[in-house]
DNA sequence: GGTACCGTACTCGGATAAGCAATGTCCGAGTTCGTTGGG
DNA sequence: CCCAACGAACTCGGACATTGCTTATCCGAGTACGGTACC
């Protein structure tokens, strides 16, 4: 059972666009960059997130990802569900049917399959934990033991308030 | 985040040996052919199982597996950890050190990363879920709703107590 | 001077290869049982 | 008749192909901006 690692760019993106707070789009390549990560890869995992809804994408120069809602309106199960799928880790094949089960009659097989339903209550609880948290809540962690992350963020990006030179610095 | 189909197999197996309740070593072959499973790759994960200290394996003729444990012992964590590897879902690859978290001090990454956090304490909750049920469970439960199962799987396998040609029946 | 048009540069978006782990298969080492020959 | 040695069959155990999915990359469609020509 492993997480596609989509997962984690996703998230550590959008906590990024958190810190930015604002509705300028940034392109694809400046968020790989603050990363460091492959850009075109990246492009492929936010394209998920946009289709999802997390992300707003607009085309051509100045364009690029905003986030479409408040960082507390999302949450860590909708980043994961997004990039990885949102169908759960256990998937029940009913193999309690084949073999010897094919001389048990109907009825024993309406109610759902024990062990299934045993890994889904794992997976909900997974999930609950999951939904839990935003990513407003992981913004707030991290100011509090690395309160410079965020000015770094913001300078990176052009968006230090200081500056006077921020509309056409490019 | 997919889970390796051969957890639900394993789960199915040790089940079925869970309901013959005895000590006498069953071949990977019929474990197979009670739920119609290819026996060449069940033969794999049963290694896994009985690496993990599940199974017992006996060579030879009149060889085969049994339950290393009582099935009260047994979790579905064990089994999951056992066949799947006992690494977690996420893997945190600190990328945010990377790109502009160069910049920051080295004291911003004294504490773990807060998405990790998050991450791990969800796949807690998995197990935890996991750890909470074992074998002995299910099998109460399935009991519960198709008595016919237990007895359907003692007579597969020879152990029906009302037949007295038992020892030498092959 | 103002306005409309055009070319350019930059962006996302989806279609297209490469790598790797999970899946699936096979044959060899080891053990027990039945048989056979001898005492 | 009893015992010991031998051969055969059956089992697990690990080494060897193959498939599918995750990862990774590229190029094309579309858009806003800047410059230029015209009114």
């Amino acid at each position: 059972m492993k997480l596609s690692e989509g997962v984690e760019w996703g998230l550590h993106i959008l906590l990024t666009l958190a810190w930015l707070g604002d509705q300028e789009p940034v392109p694809a390549a400046k968020l790989a960059a603050s990363h460091d990560l492959p850009a075109a890869y990246l492009n492929k995992h936010l394209q998920a997130l946009s289709r999802a809804g997390l992300l707003t994408s607009q085309p051509g120069p100045r364009g690029g990802f905003t986030l479409a809602r408040p960082p507390e309106q999302i949450s860590l199960l909708d980043v994961a569900e997004a990039i990885d799928g949102s169908q759960g880790a256990f998937r029940c094949s009913e193999i309690r049917r084949r073999g010897m089960g094919e001389s048990l009659p109907a009825r024993c097989f309406e109610g759902p399959c024990a062990i299934n339903a045993v890994m889904q209550s794992a997976d909900a609880a997974w999930r609950e934990v999951l939904a839990r948290h935003s990513i407003a809540d992981i913004r707030g962690t991290v100011d509090e033991h690395a309160p410079e992350a965020a000015g770094v963020a913001r300078r990176l990006f052009d968006r230090d308030p200081g500056s006077a030179s921020r509309s056409r610095s490019r």
